[in-house]
DNA sequence: ATTAATATTATGACTAGGTACTAATAGTAA
DNA sequence: TTACTATTAGTACCTAGTCATAATATTAAT
């Protein structure tokens, strides 16, 4: 199975997206290398180290997971607005990917989608993830509607989770709010 | 700030499920007693250590969050039968709570939450996690009906990944179609 | 006050899964 | 042969622990 470098590289990156928890141990054994060249990859393709893509995983699954259900398109460069700790804006347009075919209404979970990840997306912290999340649904969106979200960060701190509102309106009409409860990585030291 | 023991073991487990990522170190100084101090309240309280804490939160994470949406009970003492790598049935009735109001039918994000919980169950890993989820809605669900999902493991892996099929069922009427994509954990070695 | 029990702290040895750095060796091309 | 890249080796160090043992503190009971 011996490659050269450029082949086993791009190899190697496709293994660890794949098995986010392999350790450099096990990844030098299947590709019958030094323990070091594989570092040496993982610092050319500047892949993390084992323990940070777990992290990783543990804050991005949610939002990953969202992004497959909710058709790539929900977040995919459709931020249109974005100042961290802040406020977001992203735009998401109803098609019929996106509804019931029966009565053409949009599922609620990609209305959820789009405000949960503008909800990440605007916390200034790359260990952000959703703690909590009160939504509701205030009036049902159809097919060839645009929603546009807009996240707003609201200072307090609910047992040191930082909440986020979200309102999303179709032509200024309110179709759904979210407030979400984010945890974030960076604990301020407390005591002393 | 100093409590007693009884005291500062109640507040440390709100404090570490408030704050997964917190230290052994920067809750000695919270409490002001010695790490080793802590380290017996974690093994007094069964709390896992911080590393293990992060990777049960990559791994839970996404069920956590589908829990809190879809509110507590759907698989709350609801999974009636698992096999482990095998087959799980859970049950969920729909009540108001999972509906639209206008219309009643359930907002499908419940029914892939059934289905999600239930695929993230039946895996014997506990780093199972929902790498991908194709999933497809039949037909609607209204209040009052019982969803009734199967899930069963199919032995095939793609890309390494365990893929768990669910069905849900309304009175053997088919309502719901998910199948998952399951990372495992668990690395059996390879190459060599 | 003394004993006993419980609670706390200290210490050392060890672990996984790394980083950062230096140095040596292999293989290949000019 | 020189030059360069690729690979391997080795050391010290890091974090955030575990496990085991031992020494103190603190508190309660007699």
């Amino acid at each position: 199975m011996k490659r050269n470098k450029k082949e086993r590289q791009v190899s190697l990156k496709e293994t660890i997206e794949q098995k986010p928890f392999i350790t450099d141990e096990a990844l030098a054994n299947m590709y019958e290398v030094s323990i070091q060249t594989i570092r040496l990859d993982r610092m050319e393709l500047n892949i993390p180290e084992l323990r940070e893509r777990i992290k990783s995983v543990a804050t991005s699954t949610w939002n990953e997971t969202v992004k497959a259900l909710a058709i790539d398109d929900v977040i995919g460069g459709e931020i249109i607005d974005l100042e961290l700790d802040q406020r977001a804006i992203s735009i998401m347009d109803i098609t019929a990917d996106h509804v019931f075919t029966r009565n053409k209404i949009a599922r609620g979970h990609h209305l959820f989608a789009q405000a949960n990840s503008l909800a990440v997306a605007v916390i200034n912290d790359d260990l952000a993830l959703t703690a909590n999340a009160d939504i509701k649904f205030i009036r049902q969106v159809v097919e060839g509607e645009r929603v546009i979200a807009k996240a707003k960060v609201i200072g307090m701190e609910i047992n040191n989770r930082t909440v986020v509102e979200v309102h999303s309106h179709v032509d200024n009409e309110p179709v759904f709010t979210g407030v979400f409860e984010m945890f974030r990585s960076t604990q301020e030291k407390e005591g002393g």
